[in-house]
DNA sequence: TTATAAATTTGTAATGAGTTCAAATATGAA
DNA sequence: TTCATATTTGAACTCATTACAAATTTATAA
């Protein structure tokens, strides 16, 4: 399962254009875009494309487990190609949201106290290294 | 700082009979309440109470470290009045978050990969306990 | 091919949580 | 009381997301 053509058969959905450059996007960048952002950016490919095609392929992604929605900063939903399921860290400065590959022994459960868990998510918020450098250099 | 009272002083923050009202209403459920479940409640004893105020004064909480939203659910926020930093689980079914108390251990860092980290945020989604017995008793 | 049905895309309108803002009200000091 | 300041209120607004029906594309069968 290597192209993204592939993926979408194999999930049992029909590539169409729309859904590859929507995907493709995801997979190139792999910053966790918003749906305006991705919006934004094929439109300069598929003029036509529709705001609700967009948010439709999405959650078909989603409802496939191919996408993951990430519900971090409160304002929008961010969309994440998830391989495996990681942590992230979200800079409340640049809004950027940064992967964070640590080994979290709660990542692997599937029950926790009789609940039955489908989804693990585990964030952290603050300022980003970039951010930080940037404050330091201002004060100098 | 026994009383929500103090607590509110504490932090700088005249108790206004309004936000006593909300604090309470936080602190004897301990539910995780939207913003309009708390309006709804405190509107029986405040019916003059504005939904703004109801917002301006979380919001007040939360610069101030006394209560946290919670980003979980994708389509509203979440109030905790938060005493230490917890996991929670939250239920796709019945729309219910529970708090789970398991010690992980990143949940004291203070830095990760150069990041500076001012929350921590760690949560399960599933089907909970209670909605689970309730489907097994359906099918049998 | 041609006809027909099904799937997909599109654009517009609606929804609804949350915000803005200025007027009204309450509080507190002089 | 008078005046300034803080708080509350309600209406209007924003904006991400959803609903929905019409238009278009794609698949299927005759
Ligand atoms: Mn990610
Ligand atoms: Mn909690
Ligand atoms: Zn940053
Ligand atoms: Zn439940």
């Amino acid at each position: 399962m290597k192209n993204l053509k592939d993926i979408l058969e194999y999930a049992g959905i029909k590539p169409t254009i729309e859904r590859l450059s929507i995907l493709r996007y995801l997979d190139s960048k792999h910053d966790h875009p918003t749906a305006a952002m991705i919006f934004n950016e094929i439109e300069t490919k598929i003029p036509t494309i529709s705001k609700t095609t967009v948010y439709n392929s999405l959650k078909l992604f989603i409802d496939n487990g191919i996408v993951t929605p990430l519900y971090i900063t409160g304002s929008e939903v961010r969309y994440d190609f998830a391989t495996k399921p990681h942590h992230h860290f979200f800079c409340e400065k640049c809004g950027k949201i940064y992967d964070l590959i640590i080994d979290c022994p709660y990542m692997k459960k599937t029950k926790i106290q009789g609940h039955q868990i489908k989804q693990r998510h585990g964030y952290f918020r603050g300022i980003c290294k970039n951010c930080l450098e940037k404050e330091e250099k201002a004060q100098s």
